[in-house]
DNA sequence: TTCTAAATGTTAGAATTCGTACTAATATAT
DNA sequence: ATATATTAGTACGAATTCTAACATTTAGAA
């Protein structure tokens, strides 16, 4: 009998195939071409605007690094704008330009619409199971973060 | 008042944090150097051995064609070998070797400890929510895979 | 203060993944 | 039986991500 945890830990490794699954044949109909991590980045942007890179690096998953990348892509795509922060001058907001504005809204109706595709012949009892076990992992997400910064606090 | 379908595909955007949370920090303690893709097809040839490649390139959602880059570093590797499949020429079965077998328990308990390490803190009721969730995301991937494949059928 | 540690973002080069095209083998249709 | 389409895996160049090191700025301690 395995413990509960090691139920999880199996568990979690089924998680990549099925965001996959859901995001299958997932193709932006609009002229500019963008990644993945370029269109997520605008909806997180379009979401909750003016956070620091940093911010939206861990909201995609990639590392600092790597976004710097990212954020040039846009940027020079002119769909997004580095402000520099007054009170903290080594941070840099990130906000959609008008046209960056105009595009995203575009992208979140596609996004939406091709998951609510892949979703559509879910029995509504499905679909309120799925998203109750989503809730649970930002919730449990949030849970973890919190006690890992609390750790990293005491251990300071 | 959203419908249901947007909440998921907005809930659809954290799953990456939430696999970047359980993950964080994640160091294998072995001799051999190995990335996140090596060491999980690692397992998962551990748990279902002898399928072609195909089927664990989706399992760790990569494309086939990166998949030949993973399964060349753990052939040089000495840790999986391509066995030429009878029945059907074009596909090449992945066993584990002697020093693959070995290799991997460890890394399945050190997998298994670290995400255990990871949800200490959560109670009982937490811990059954969890699992719960990971199991219905599990069981609506394999019926939107169904679903999906019987669409393409049906198509050609 | 003043020194040290930590956080933010960037750079550079290596590692990994992707997209496309290709070969070989199999399945399907006519 | 033959032609056509699909599948499994690979090759190659481009795109993306990673790690490590760095400058700058802020936070905290002595």
């Amino acid at each position: 009998m395995k413990s509960i945890e090691t139920n999880i830990a199996e568990l979690m490794s089924m998680l990549p195939m099925f965001i996959d699954a859901l995001l299958e044949d997932y193709e932006l109909g609009i002229d500019i071409k963008l990644n993945h991590s370029e269109s997520t980045t605008l909806m997180f942007i379009k979401k909750h605007s003016g956070d620091p890179m940093t911010e939206y690096s861990k909201k995609i998953a990639i590392s600092k690094a790597s976004f710097t990348y990212v954020a040039d892509k846009l940027e020079k795509k002119g769909l997004i704008q580095r402000i520099p922060v007054n009170e903290d001058r080594r941070k840099h907001a990130l906000i959609l330009t008008e046209k960056g504005e105009m595009l995203t809204k575009k992208i979140i109706a596609e996004h939406n619409q091709h998951i609510a595709n892949k979703i559509a012949h879910l029995s509504q009892d499905q679909l309120k199971d799925l998203k109750n076990a989503l809730e649970i992992l930002v919730k449990t997400t949030d849970f973890i973060k919190e006690r890992t910064d609390t750790i990293e606090r005491n251990e300071s």
